[in-house]
DNA sequence: ACAAAAGTGTTAATCTTACACCCATGG
DNA sequence: CCATGGGTGTAAGATTAACACTTTTGT
Protein backbone atom coordinates (compact mmCIF):
# COMPACT_ATOMS: atom_id res chain seq x y z
CA UNK A 1 0.00 0.00 0.00
CA UNK A 2 2.02 2.99 -1.23
CA UNK A 3 -0.83 5.30 -0.57
CA UNK A 4 0.15 7.81 1.86
CA UNK A 5 2.84 10.17 -0.19
CA UNK A 6 0.54 9.88 -3.02
CA UNK A 7 -0.47 13.73 -3.80
CA UNK A 8 -2.36 13.91 -7.17
CA UNK A 9 -5.29 16.14 -7.37
CA UNK A 10 -8.06 14.75 -9.31
CA UNK A 11 -10.04 17.13 -11.91
CA UNK A 12 -12.71 16.82 -14.32
CA UNK A 13 -12.56 18.12 -18.09
CA UNK A 14 -15.95 18.29 -20.02
CA UNK A 15 -16.04 18.33 -23.55
CA UNK A 16 -19.25 20.07 -24.70
CA UNK A 17 -20.61 20.16 -28.27
CA UNK A 18 -23.34 22.00 -29.66
CA UNK A 19 -24.97 22.35 -33.01
CA UNK A 20 -25.67 25.71 -35.05
CA UNK A 21 -27.72 25.62 -38.47
CA UNK A 22 -25.26 28.47 -39.18
CA UNK A 23 -21.71 26.81 -37.69
CA UNK A 24 -22.44 22.98 -37.48
CA UNK A 25 -21.33 21.42 -35.02
CA UNK A 26 -19.39 23.40 -32.01
CA UNK A 27 -17.40 22.54 -28.94
CA UNK A 28 -17.32 24.98 -25.96
CA UNK A 29 -14.15 26.94 -24.94
CA UNK A 30 -13.60 28.91 -22.05
CA UNK A 31 -10.45 31.34 -22.00
CA UNK A 32 -7.68 31.09 -18.94
CA UNK A 33 -7.81 33.85 -16.77
CA UNK A 34 -4.77 32.98 -15.26
CA UNK A 35 -1.30 31.34 -15.25
CA UNK A 36 -0.45 29.22 -16.76
CA UNK A 37 -1.63 29.32 -20.38
CA UNK A 38 -2.73 32.69 -19.28
CA UNK A 39 -5.61 33.64 -21.98
CA UNK A 40 -5.18 30.43 -23.59
CA UNK A 41 -8.30 28.50 -25.05
CA UNK A 42 -9.54 25.85 -22.80
CA UNK A 43 -11.74 22.70 -22.21
CA UNK A 44 -14.09 23.88 -19.32
CA UNK A 45 -13.26 22.52 -15.63
CA UNK A 46 -11.69 22.05 -12.85
CA UNK A 47 -11.04 19.98 -9.54
CA UNK A 48 -13.63 17.35 -7.62
CA UNK A 49 -14.78 18.44 -4.42
CA UNK A 50 -14.45 15.67 -1.23
CA UNK A 51 -17.72 14.92 -1.58
CA UNK A 52 -19.65 15.13 -4.73
CA UNK A 53 -20.00 12.73 -7.42
CA UNK A 54 -17.60 12.95 -10.86
CA UNK A 55 -20.64 13.64 -12.56
CA UNK A 56 -21.50 16.17 -10.26
CA UNK A 57 -18.43 17.96 -10.61
CA UNK A 58 -18.78 18.05 -14.18
CA UNK A 59 -21.80 19.72 -14.21
CA UNK A 60 -20.96 22.33 -11.40
CA UNK A 61 -17.82 23.43 -12.98
CA UNK A 62 -19.90 24.22 -16.12
CA UNK A 63 -22.51 25.66 -14.42
CA UNK A 64 -19.99 27.59 -12.47
CA UNK A 65 -18.01 28.52 -15.54
CA UNK A 66 -19.69 28.59 -18.92
CA UNK A 67 -23.63 28.76 -17.31
CA UNK A 68 -24.74 26.03 -19.33
CA UNK A 69 -26.82 22.72 -18.40
CA UNK A 70 -26.60 20.12 -20.54
CA UNK A 71 -28.76 17.18 -21.67
CA UNK A 72 -26.47 14.48 -22.03
CA UNK A 73 -23.31 13.33 -20.21
CA UNK A 74 -21.03 10.45 -20.59
CA UNK A 75 -17.41 9.35 -19.61
CA UNK A 76 -14.88 10.21 -22.33
CA UNK A 77 -11.25 8.90 -20.97
CA UNK A 78 -9.03 9.97 -18.25
CA UNK A 79 -5.75 11.79 -18.76
CA UNK A 80 -3.35 11.42 -16.07
CA UNK A 81 0.35 11.04 -17.02
CA UNK A 82 3.10 13.29 -15.55
CA UNK A 83 3.48 16.47 -16.79
CA UNK A 84 0.45 17.47 -18.55
CA UNK A 85 -0.07 20.12 -15.95
CA UNK A 86 3.01 21.80 -15.30
CA UNK A 87 2.07 22.50 -11.61
CA UNK A 88 1.56 19.50 -9.97
CA UNK A 89 0.22 16.46 -11.06
CA UNK A 90 -3.37 15.94 -11.87
CA UNK A 91 -5.47 13.17 -13.35
CA UNK A 92 -8.64 14.41 -15.16
CA UNK A 93 -11.29 12.23 -15.90
CA UNK A 94 -13.04 13.84 -19.13
CA UNK A 95 -16.58 13.90 -20.23
CA UNK A 96 -18.42 13.93 -23.41
CA UNK A 97 -21.36 16.08 -23.19
CA UNK A 98 -24.40 17.43 -25.94
CA UNK A 99 -26.36 20.49 -25.22
CA UNK A 100 -29.41 21.14 -27.09
CA UNK A 101 -29.74 23.77 -30.00
CA UNK A 102 -32.36 26.15 -27.73
CA UNK A 103 -28.81 26.26 -25.45
CA UNK A 104 -26.61 26.77 -27.78
CA UNK A 105 -28.27 30.39 -28.47
CA UNK A 106 -28.42 31.21 -24.73
CA UNK A 107 -25.00 31.21 -24.16
CA UNK A 108 -24.19 34.65 -25.01
CA UNK A 109 -26.59 35.97 -22.56
CA UNK A 110 -24.86 34.51 -19.55
CA UNK A 111 -23.14 36.48 -17.55
CA UNK A 112 -20.64 33.98 -16.15
CA UNK A 113 -19.82 33.19 -19.37
CA UNK A 114 -17.83 36.56 -20.51
CA UNK A 115 -15.17 33.90 -21.40
CA UNK A 116 -17.00 31.22 -22.99
CA UNK A 117 -17.10 30.23 -26.88
CA UNK A 118 -18.52 28.00 -29.11
CA UNK A 119 -15.94 27.10 -31.99
CA UNK A 120 -16.56 25.26 -35.25
CA UNK A 121 -15.10 21.28 -35.07
CA UNK A 122 -13.19 23.13 -38.12
CA UNK A 123 -12.18 26.27 -36.69
CA UNK A 124 -10.11 25.42 -33.15
CA UNK A 125 -7.87 27.42 -31.52
CA UNK A 126 -4.65 26.19 -30.22
CA UNK A 127 -5.55 24.70 -26.29
CA UNK A 128 -4.12 25.06 -23.05
CA UNK A 129 -2.37 21.40 -21.35
CA UNK A 130 -2.96 18.53 -23.18
CA UNK A 131 -6.80 20.09 -24.11
CA UNK A 132 -5.61 19.19 -27.79
CA UNK A 133 -5.35 15.18 -27.36
CA UNK A 134 -8.72 15.42 -25.12
CA UNK A 135 -10.90 17.26 -28.00
CA UNK A 136 -9.57 14.54 -30.34
CA UNK A 137 -10.42 12.09 -28.14
CA UNK A 138 -13.23 13.68 -28.19
CA UNK A 139 -14.28 14.47 -31.96
CA UNK A 140 -13.58 10.84 -32.51
CA UNK A 141 -15.84 9.83 -29.88
CA UNK A 142 -18.99 11.33 -31.52
CA UNK A 143 -17.89 10.87 -34.79
CA UNK A 144 -18.15 7.28 -34.41
CA UNK A 145 -20.99 7.28 -31.88
CA UNK A 146 -23.24 8.49 -34.70
CA UNK A 147 -22.84 5.02 -36.47
CA UNK A 148 -24.34 3.59 -33.64
CA UNK A 149 -26.47 5.95 -31.57
CA UNK A 150 -28.85 8.82 -32.40
CA UNK A 151 -27.53 10.71 -30.25
CA UNK A 152 -28.13 13.75 -33.22
CA UNK A 153 -30.94 14.35 -31.46
CA UNK A 154 -29.66 15.05 -28.16
CA UNK A 155 -28.40 18.26 -30.88
CA UNK A 156 -31.10 19.31 -31.90
CA UNK A 157 -34.18 21.23 -30.67
CA UNK A 158 -37.34 19.22 -29.67
CA UNK A 159 -39.01 19.81 -32.96
CA UNK A 160 -36.87 20.40 -35.94
CA UNK A 161 -36.45 19.95 -39.50
CA UNK A 162 -35.29 16.58 -41.24
CA UNK A 163 -32.35 19.35 -43.13
CA UNK A 164 -31.34 20.48 -39.93
CA UNK A 165 -30.35 16.19 -38.68
CA UNK A 166 -29.11 15.98 -42.54
CA UNK A 167 -26.51 18.73 -41.98
CA UNK A 168 -25.76 17.61 -38.41
CA UNK A 169 -24.50 14.19 -40.19
CA UNK A 170 -22.91 16.25 -43.12
CA UNK A 171 -20.98 18.67 -40.34
CA UNK A 172 -19.73 15.51 -38.53
CA UNK A 173 -19.09 13.02 -41.12
CA UNK A 174 -17.34 15.97 -43.44
CA UNK A 175 -18.80 14.75 -46.59
CA UNK A 176 -21.98 14.76 -48.20
CA UNK A 177 -24.66 11.78 -48.02
CA UNK A 178 -27.16 11.05 -50.41
CA UNK A 179 -30.76 12.97 -49.25
CA UNK A 180 -32.90 10.27 -50.30
CA UNK A 181 -30.89 6.83 -48.94
CA UNK A 182 -30.43 9.10 -45.67
CA UNK A 183 -34.09 10.12 -45.20
CA UNK A 184 -35.65 6.46 -45.82
CA UNK A 185 -32.85 4.88 -43.42
CA UNK A 186 -33.50 7.61 -40.47
CA UNK A 187 -37.26 6.65 -40.66
CA UNK A 188 -36.91 3.03 -41.21
CA UNK A 189 -35.62 3.20 -37.33
CA UNK A 190 -39.01 4.99 -36.30
CA UNK A 191 -37.18 7.45 -33.82
CA UNK A 192 -39.04 10.04 -35.67
CA UNK A 193 -42.70 11.03 -35.53
CA UNK A 194 -43.48 13.31 -38.03
CA UNK A 195 -45.86 16.88 -36.75
CA UNK A 196 -48.30 18.39 -38.57
CA UNK A 197 -46.43 21.51 -38.24
CA UNK A 198 -44.01 23.25 -40.97
CA UNK A 199 -41.18 24.93 -40.58
CA UNK A 200 -41.97 28.78 -41.47
CA UNK A 201 -39.28 29.09 -44.63
CA UNK A 202 -36.68 31.19 -44.59
CA UNK A 203 -37.02 33.38 -47.00
CA UNK A 204 -35.87 30.17 -49.77
CA UNK A 205 -37.16 26.72 -50.91
CA UNK A 206 -39.77 24.69 -50.10
CA UNK A 207 -41.31 24.41 -46.40
CA UNK A 208 -39.83 21.67 -44.70
CA UNK A 209 -41.96 19.60 -42.15
CA UNK A 210 -41.50 18.99 -38.55
CA UNK A 211 -40.41 16.25 -36.66
CA UNK A 212 -40.19 14.87 -32.99
CA UNK A 213 -38.20 12.55 -31.89
CA UNK A 214 -39.88 9.66 -30.22
CA UNK A 215 -38.22 9.01 -26.69
CA UNK A 216 -39.70 5.28 -26.15
CA UNK A 217 -38.19 4.04 -29.81
CA UNK A 218 -34.87 5.68 -29.36
CA UNK A 219 -34.50 3.90 -25.37
CA UNK A 220 -34.97 0.57 -26.69
CA UNK A 221 -32.80 1.19 -29.81
CA UNK A 222 -30.14 2.66 -27.27
CA UNK A 223 -30.36 -0.66 -25.33
CA UNK A 224 -30.69 -2.98 -28.74
CA UNK A 225 -27.68 -1.30 -30.08
CA UNK A 226 -28.36 -0.10 -33.90
CA UNK A 227 -26.21 -0.30 -36.92
CA UNK A 228 -26.72 3.36 -38.71
CA UNK A 229 -24.23 3.50 -41.17
CA UNK A 230 -24.58 6.41 -44.09
CA UNK B 1 -9.71 26.48 -6.98
CA UNK B 2 -10.84 24.47 -4.58
CA UNK B 3 -7.52 21.65 -4.67
CA UNK B 4 -6.18 22.55 -1.22
CA UNK B 5 -8.15 20.27 1.01
CA UNK B 6 -8.73 17.76 -1.43
CA UNK B 7 -7.78 14.03 0.09
CA UNK B 8 -8.73 11.71 -3.10
CA UNK B 9 -6.38 8.98 -4.16
CA UNK B 10 -6.18 7.30 -7.55
CA UNK B 11 -5.96 3.99 -8.29
CA UNK B 12 -5.79 1.71 -11.01
CA UNK B 13 -7.46 -1.43 -11.99
CA UNK B 14 -6.95 -4.07 -14.45
CA UNK B 15 -9.72 -6.39 -15.63
CA UNK B 16 -7.62 -8.74 -17.73
CA UNK B 17 -9.51 -11.25 -19.72
CA UNK B 18 -8.13 -14.71 -20.86
CA UNK B 19 -8.89 -17.75 -23.36
CA UNK B 20 -8.63 -21.41 -23.09
CA UNK B 21 -10.21 -23.68 -25.20
CA UNK B 22 -11.48 -25.79 -22.04
CA UNK B 23 -12.53 -23.20 -19.99
CA UNK B 24 -13.64 -20.52 -23.06
CA UNK B 25 -13.32 -16.88 -22.15
CA UNK B 26 -12.00 -15.95 -18.33
CA UNK B 27 -11.23 -12.98 -16.00
CA UNK B 28 -8.11 -13.13 -13.81
CA UNK B 29 -8.88 -12.30 -10.00
CA UNK B 30 -6.95 -12.17 -6.82
CA UNK B 31 -8.06 -12.98 -2.95
CA UNK B 32 -7.84 -10.26 -0.61
CA UNK B 33 -5.25 -10.85 1.82
CA UNK B 34 -6.55 -7.75 4.23
CA UNK B 35 -9.63 -6.01 5.48
CA UNK B 36 -11.69 -4.75 3.83
CA UNK B 37 -13.39 -7.44 2.17
CA UNK B 38 -10.45 -9.76 3.42
CA UNK B 39 -11.01 -13.27 1.21
CA UNK B 40 -12.77 -11.86 -1.04
CA UNK B 41 -12.44 -11.96 -4.82
CA UNK B 42 -11.48 -8.34 -6.45
CA UNK B 43 -10.27 -7.28 -9.75
CA UNK B 44 -6.15 -6.90 -9.37
CA UNK B 45 -5.08 -3.23 -8.94
CA UNK B 46 -3.53 -0.59 -6.80
CA UNK B 47 -1.93 2.97 -5.95
CA UNK B 48 -0.64 5.24 -8.87
CA UNK B 49 2.73 6.11 -7.87
CA UNK B 50 3.71 9.60 -8.00
CA UNK B 51 6.45 9.54 -11.13
CA UNK B 52 5.05 6.78 -13.08
CA UNK B 53 1.64 6.71 -16.05
CA UNK B 54 -1.50 5.19 -15.52
CA UNK B 55 -0.79 2.49 -17.96
CA UNK B 56 2.56 1.79 -16.25
CA UNK B 57 0.81 1.42 -12.90
CA UNK B 58 -1.58 -1.52 -14.54
CA UNK B 59 1.56 -3.39 -15.40
CA UNK B 60 3.47 -2.96 -12.41
CA UNK B 61 0.80 -3.81 -10.30
CA UNK B 62 -0.32 -6.76 -12.92
CA UNK B 63 3.37 -7.84 -12.36
CA UNK B 64 3.24 -7.71 -8.70
CA UNK B 65 -0.01 -9.20 -7.91
CA UNK B 66 -0.30 -11.63 -10.92
CA UNK B 67 3.21 -12.22 -12.54
CA UNK B 68 1.21 -11.67 -15.63
CA UNK B 69 1.85 -9.17 -18.31
CA UNK B 70 -0.25 -8.59 -21.25
CA UNK B 71 0.15 -7.68 -24.03
CA UNK B 72 -3.40 -5.78 -24.79
CA UNK B 73 -4.47 -2.85 -22.51
CA UNK B 74 -6.72 -0.11 -23.16
CA UNK B 75 -8.22 2.09 -20.96
CA UNK B 76 -11.75 1.16 -19.94
CA UNK B 77 -13.38 3.48 -17.46
CA UNK B 78 -13.30 5.93 -14.18
CA UNK B 79 -14.73 4.78 -11.16
CA UNK B 80 -15.07 7.71 -8.41
CA UNK B 81 -18.04 8.00 -6.33
CA UNK B 82 -17.65 8.62 -2.99
CA UNK B 83 -17.88 5.70 -1.05
CA UNK B 84 -17.30 2.85 -3.35
CA UNK B 85 -14.21 2.56 -0.79
CA UNK B 86 -15.64 2.60 2.80
CA UNK B 87 -12.04 3.97 4.01
CA UNK B 88 -11.54 6.74 2.24
CA UNK B 89 -12.47 8.51 -0.72
CA UNK B 90 -10.05 6.50 -4.09
CA UNK B 91 -10.95 7.20 -7.83
CA UNK B 92 -9.87 4.00 -9.76
CA UNK B 93 -9.09 4.06 -13.43
CA UNK B 94 -9.93 0.94 -14.74
CA UNK B 95 -8.52 -0.92 -17.65
CA UNK B 96 -9.15 -3.34 -20.09
CA UNK B 97 -6.47 -6.51 -20.62
CA UNK B 98 -6.12 -9.34 -22.91
CA UNK B 99 -3.88 -11.68 -22.54
CA UNK B 100 -2.46 -15.10 -24.67
CA UNK B 101 -3.08 -18.53 -24.45
CA UNK B 102 0.35 -19.36 -23.44
CA UNK B 103 0.19 -16.92 -20.66
CA UNK B 104 -3.11 -17.98 -19.40
CA UNK B 105 -1.42 -21.42 -18.90
CA UNK B 106 1.44 -19.56 -17.24
CA UNK B 107 -0.18 -18.54 -14.47
CA UNK B 108 -0.08 -21.10 -12.35
CA UNK B 109 3.63 -21.64 -12.52
CA UNK B 110 3.83 -18.01 -10.57
CA UNK B 111 4.63 -17.56 -7.20
CA UNK B 112 3.59 -14.34 -7.06
CA UNK B 113 0.35 -15.44 -8.14
CA UNK B 114 -0.51 -18.06 -4.78
CA UNK B 115 -3.84 -15.58 -4.80
CA UNK B 116 -4.33 -15.53 -8.61
CA UNK B 117 -7.03 -17.27 -10.58
CA UNK B 118 -8.81 -17.72 -13.56
CA UNK B 119 -12.67 -17.59 -13.39
CA UNK B 120 -15.27 -18.71 -16.34
CA UNK B 121 -16.94 -15.43 -17.30
CA UNK B 122 -20.21 -17.51 -16.67
CA UNK B 123 -18.67 -18.49 -13.63
CA UNK B 124 -17.63 -15.61 -11.58
CA UNK B 125 -17.47 -15.23 -7.51
CA UNK B 126 -18.90 -11.89 -5.40
CA UNK B 127 -16.32 -9.30 -5.83
CA UNK B 128 -15.05 -6.82 -3.11
CA UNK B 129 -15.87 -3.07 -3.47
CA UNK B 130 -17.84 -1.97 -6.43
CA UNK B 131 -15.86 -4.44 -8.38
CA UNK B 132 -19.19 -6.36 -10.12
CA UNK B 133 -19.55 -3.16 -11.40
CA UNK B 134 -16.31 -2.57 -13.42
CA UNK B 135 -16.43 -6.02 -14.44
CA UNK B 136 -19.74 -5.78 -15.59
CA UNK B 137 -18.63 -2.73 -18.02
CA UNK B 138 -15.28 -4.86 -18.57
CA UNK B 139 -17.77 -7.69 -20.25
CA UNK B 140 -20.10 -5.11 -22.05
CA UNK B 141 -16.99 -4.10 -23.80
CA UNK B 142 -15.44 -7.51 -24.96
CA UNK B 143 -18.67 -8.24 -26.54
CA UNK B 144 -18.96 -5.05 -27.76
CA UNK B 145 -15.60 -4.91 -29.22
CA UNK B 146 -15.66 -8.27 -31.07
CA UNK B 147 -18.19 -7.02 -33.51
CA UNK B 148 -15.50 -3.83 -34.64
CA UNK B 149 -12.69 -5.09 -33.60
CA UNK B 150 -10.78 -8.41 -34.44
CA UNK B 151 -8.99 -8.66 -30.91
CA UNK B 152 -9.98 -12.08 -30.87
CA UNK B 153 -6.37 -12.64 -31.85
CA UNK B 154 -4.78 -10.76 -28.67
CA UNK B 155 -6.07 -13.86 -27.29
CA UNK B 156 -4.97 -16.68 -29.18
CA UNK B 157 -1.49 -17.97 -29.43
CA UNK B 158 0.71 -16.59 -32.96
CA UNK B 159 -0.79 -19.88 -34.45
CA UNK B 160 -4.15 -21.47 -33.97
CA UNK B 161 -6.30 -24.01 -35.23
CA UNK B 162 -9.63 -22.10 -36.51
CA UNK B 163 -12.07 -24.18 -33.98
CA UNK B 164 -10.49 -21.80 -31.59
CA UNK B 165 -11.61 -18.71 -33.02
CA UNK B 166 -14.93 -19.66 -33.47
CA UNK B 167 -15.28 -21.24 -29.77
CA UNK B 168 -13.93 -17.82 -28.48
CA UNK B 169 -16.72 -15.83 -30.47
CA UNK B 170 -19.41 -18.52 -29.01
CA UNK B 171 -17.81 -18.18 -25.99
CA UNK B 172 -18.63 -14.55 -25.70
CA UNK B 173 -21.70 -14.40 -27.30
CA UNK B 174 -23.31 -16.83 -25.32
CA UNK B 175 -24.96 -18.98 -28.46
CA UNK B 176 -23.63 -21.02 -31.53
CA UNK B 177 -22.52 -19.40 -34.74
CA UNK B 178 -22.95 -20.62 -38.08
CA UNK B 179 -19.56 -22.38 -38.57
CA UNK B 180 -19.53 -22.10 -42.65
CA UNK B 181 -20.45 -18.21 -42.48
CA UNK B 182 -18.35 -17.48 -40.04
CA UNK B 183 -15.64 -18.50 -41.41
CA UNK B 184 -16.44 -16.83 -44.62
CA UNK B 185 -16.82 -13.91 -43.04
CA UNK B 186 -13.43 -13.99 -41.37
CA UNK B 187 -11.88 -15.25 -44.46
CA UNK B 188 -13.18 -12.14 -45.70
CA UNK B 189 -11.57 -9.94 -43.67
CA UNK B 190 -7.97 -10.97 -45.15
CA UNK B 191 -6.44 -11.30 -41.24
CA UNK B 192 -6.28 -15.04 -41.45
CA UNK B 193 -3.30 -16.17 -43.48
CA UNK B 194 -3.19 -20.08 -43.59
CA UNK B 195 -0.13 -21.44 -42.47
CA UNK B 196 1.06 -25.24 -43.93
CA UNK B 197 1.18 -27.00 -40.21
CA UNK B 198 -1.89 -28.81 -39.14
CA UNK B 199 -2.85 -28.87 -35.60
CA UNK B 200 -2.04 -33.02 -34.20
CA UNK B 201 -5.15 -34.20 -33.34
CA UNK B 202 -6.07 -34.62 -29.75
CA UNK B 203 -7.59 -37.96 -29.96
CA UNK B 204 -10.77 -37.33 -32.55
CA UNK B 205 -11.42 -35.82 -35.72
CA UNK B 206 -9.74 -34.55 -38.36
CA UNK B 207 -7.07 -32.17 -37.79
CA UNK B 208 -7.78 -28.72 -38.46
CA UNK B 209 -5.09 -26.41 -40.67
CA UNK B 210 -3.60 -23.83 -38.29
CA UNK B 211 -4.00 -20.37 -39.30
CA UNK B 212 -1.39 -16.98 -38.52
CA UNK B 213 -2.73 -13.94 -37.70
CA UNK B 214 -1.78 -11.08 -40.12
CA UNK B 215 -0.48 -7.89 -38.49
CA UNK B 216 -0.45 -5.80 -41.41
CA UNK B 217 -3.85 -6.31 -41.88
CA UNK B 218 -4.93 -6.10 -39.07
CA UNK B 219 -3.19 -2.67 -38.04
CA UNK B 220 -5.03 -1.79 -41.21
CA UNK B 221 -8.55 -3.05 -39.69
CA UNK B 222 -8.20 -1.06 -36.93
CA UNK B 223 -7.56 2.29 -38.50
CA UNK B 224 -10.20 1.90 -41.08
CA UNK B 225 -12.65 0.55 -38.88
CA UNK B 226 -14.66 -3.20 -39.49
CA UNK B 227 -18.04 -3.74 -38.87
CA UNK B 228 -17.96 -7.66 -37.82
CA UNK B 229 -21.28 -9.29 -37.23
CA UNK B 230 -21.85 -12.60 -36.42
C1' DA C 1 -41.00 32.23 -64.37
C1' DC C 2 -37.07 31.23 -61.81
C1' DA C 3 -34.23 30.05 -57.93
C1' DA C 4 -33.85 27.38 -53.88
C1' DA C 5 -34.73 23.75 -50.91
C1' DA C 6 -37.95 19.63 -49.89
C1' DG C 7 -39.88 15.49 -51.10
C1' DT C 8 -40.14 11.01 -53.21
C1' DG C 9 -39.15 5.51 -56.16
C1' DT C 10 -36.80 2.20 -58.82
C1' DT C 11 -33.22 -0.84 -60.09
C1' DA C 12 -28.92 -3.36 -59.92
C1' DA C 13 -25.54 -5.04 -57.01
C1' DT C 14 -24.02 -6.69 -52.80
C1' DC C 15 -24.31 -8.97 -48.63
C1' DT C 16 -26.49 -12.08 -45.51
C1' DT C 17 -28.72 -16.10 -44.14
C1' DA C 18 -30.03 -20.69 -44.04
C1' DC C 19 -28.94 -25.01 -44.92
C1' DA C 20 -26.28 -30.45 -45.76
C1' DC C 21 -22.95 -33.26 -47.32
C1' DC C 22 -18.16 -35.09 -47.74
C1' DC C 23 -13.37 -35.63 -45.61
C1' DA C 24 -9.54 -37.01 -42.52
C1' DT C 25 -8.29 -38.96 -38.44
C1' DG C 26 -8.07 -42.17 -34.10
C1' DG C 27 -9.93 -45.81 -31.83
C1' DC D 1 -16.23 -49.11 -39.74
C1' DC D 2 -17.75 -45.70 -36.78
C1' DA D 3 -17.54 -41.55 -34.15
C1' DT D 4 -15.79 -37.04 -34.09
C1' DG D 5 -14.69 -32.74 -35.58
C1' DG D 6 -12.98 -30.19 -40.00
C1' DG D 7 -13.90 -28.41 -44.38
C1' DT D 8 -16.64 -26.55 -48.16
C1' DG D 9 -20.94 -24.32 -51.84
C1' DT D 10 -25.32 -22.65 -53.28
C1' DA D 11 -29.67 -20.33 -53.66
C1' DA D 12 -33.24 -17.13 -51.79
C1' DG D 13 -33.93 -13.07 -49.45
C1' DA D 14 -32.63 -8.70 -47.51
C1' DT D 15 -30.06 -4.64 -47.66
C1' DT D 16 -27.56 -1.05 -49.74
C1' DA D 17 -26.07 2.14 -53.25
C1' DA D 18 -26.70 4.80 -57.08
C1' DC D 19 -29.32 7.77 -59.42
C1' DA D 20 -33.22 12.40 -61.25
C1' DC D 21 -37.34 14.46 -61.45
C1' DT D 22 -41.34 16.86 -59.25
C1' DT D 23 -43.27 20.07 -55.61
C1' DT D 24 -43.65 24.17 -52.90
C1' DT D 25 -42.42 28.49 -51.64
C1' DG D 26 -40.47 33.57 -52.04
C1' DT D 27 -38.95 36.95 -55.04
Amino acid sequence: MTSFDQHIKVAVDAVVFGYSKQEGVSVLLIQRKYPPFQNSWAIPGGFVLEHESLEEAVRRELQEETGISVNYLEQLYSFGNPGRDPRQRIVSIAYFALVKSSQFQQLKASTDAEHAQWFGINELPPLAFDHQDILGVAIERIRAKIRYQPIGFELLDKIFPFSDLEHLYVSLLGREIDRRNFSRKMLALGILDETKEYAKSEGKGRPSKLFRFNEQRYQQLEKEGMNFEV
